[in-house]
DNA sequence: AATATTATTTAGACAAATCTAAATAAAATA
DNA sequence: TATTTTATTTAGATTTGTCTAAATAATATT
């Protein structure tokens, strides 16, 4: 199976943001890729044909069992450049996702058997996400945890412990929903303070107080 | 300067190609990168646009300043990459060049400038050619050497020592002539005959006698 | 249930990179 | 020099991935 770049991201992205079982939508994948909703149905199309998602109009996407391969692959190769960019080149862990976004597409096995020995075979990137082994085994993803405990750089919004209508009405007024993608920009020691920010929109700071009650889990 | 992968791979052969300060003709470089002259002349009319080549209907094309020195950022990369497959993926030289050709695309100041690093800041790759340093100096390449002691996998026939008709006839007959690019695909040190194959044909073999006589440069 | 809103798809267009076939220019040869 | 051959360019088409605007389906609201 020869997959383009373009190709190769739409798999990811479909792979990132179906979890558990469930459906994904068009505009989630629009919006995950920064692209258009009619673009993700175009791709649908090319990928249901190759039979790597299923896919009929109106019901939403998933991979088939070898989508979901060759997403596990992309993922793998992904943060295999990750670990090497941080432990080899002495990248930050948060310099390193554009880059490892490019290697990711360099395909060839013989590298990535090889890159993955010579990092001596981790089994978590440097945000702590776990790594597919070559037959795409993958342990289970972490617990949710809240925002001021996160370690990753870009979350997505899993649940609010603190229901008070007063939270939800700041959060909603700041853009954050359910399933909401966040970066982490800094997080400030003297007051516990997080700078976050959303795909697309100036960066703004959330308190110790709010970032507690958002429950969060890595992308 | 933000060039498609395709603009990079033009750029680069057409570096490869122009040798001092000759000027590169239309079919040299579609059959450097396997593609139609008409291709290439659409694609001149680009780099032109750009001001990365120098190129009039007819002409052949060159290289500007500004070209070259996108060119010769290509090459470090190229060749930094095959170092780091050969010294510490234990790759064997004539494996790298296809992975490197894609990892060559991958752009990243810091993160060439690290694997560098990383690598001891070499000057020569694997197949002993100089690795341009970051402000684009590059060492002058190796004189001539004879078929039978070149080191590298990736040769252009530049000479004959032997003026003998019947060496001629061989090598005519072969499709070896002056500019001809070979690969060496193996050498067999029982009888220091080497096998070679020219792009898109079927390999065969050159006795010492005859690889001797026939002088080359690496690419 | 009727209507409004949101999500998705279709239709038609565009840019990049390529191709083939035909036209034209340059070079080689008779 | 005239002619043939080779190299190059043009014209027009194709594929991939994208877009906008309009149409349609699904969902939410009154």
């Amino acid at each position: 199976m020869n997959l383009t770049v373009a190709e190769e991201n739409y798999i990811k992205s479909i792979y990132k943001l179906q979890d558990g079982n469930t459906v994904v939508s068009t505009n989630a994948i629009a919006y995950e890729l920064a692209t258009k909703p009619a673009s993700v149905t175009d791709m649908a199309k090319k990928l249901k044909e190759k039979k790597l998602i299923d896919y009929e109009k109106y019901q939403g996407i998933s991979l088939t069992p070898e989508g979901r391969k060759i997403a596990l692959q992309i993922v793998r190769r992904h943060r295999l450049w990750e670990c090497f960019l941080v432990d080899k080149l002495s990248f930050s862990w948060n310099e390193v996702h554009e880059i490892a976004e490019e290697l990711e597409h360099v395909r060839s096995e013989k590298l990535i058997t090889r890159l993955s020995n010579f990092l001596g075979n981790p089994t978590t990137d440097p945000h702590g996400d776990p790594i597919p082994d070559a037959m795409g085994r993958i342990s289970k993803s972490q617990p949710l945890v809240s925002l001021d405990k996160a370690t990753a750089r870009r979350l997505e919004v899993a649940g609010v412990s603190d229901q008070s209508s007063s939270l939800l009405e700041f959060l909603n007024a700041k853009g954050i929903r359910l399933g909401t993608q966040l970066d982490i920009i800094e997080r400030y020691e003297f007051d516990n303070s997080v700078e976050v920010k959303i795909r697309n929109q100036p960066a703004f700071t959330l308190s110790e107080q709010v970032s507690k009650n958002i429950m969060v889990k890595s992308l």
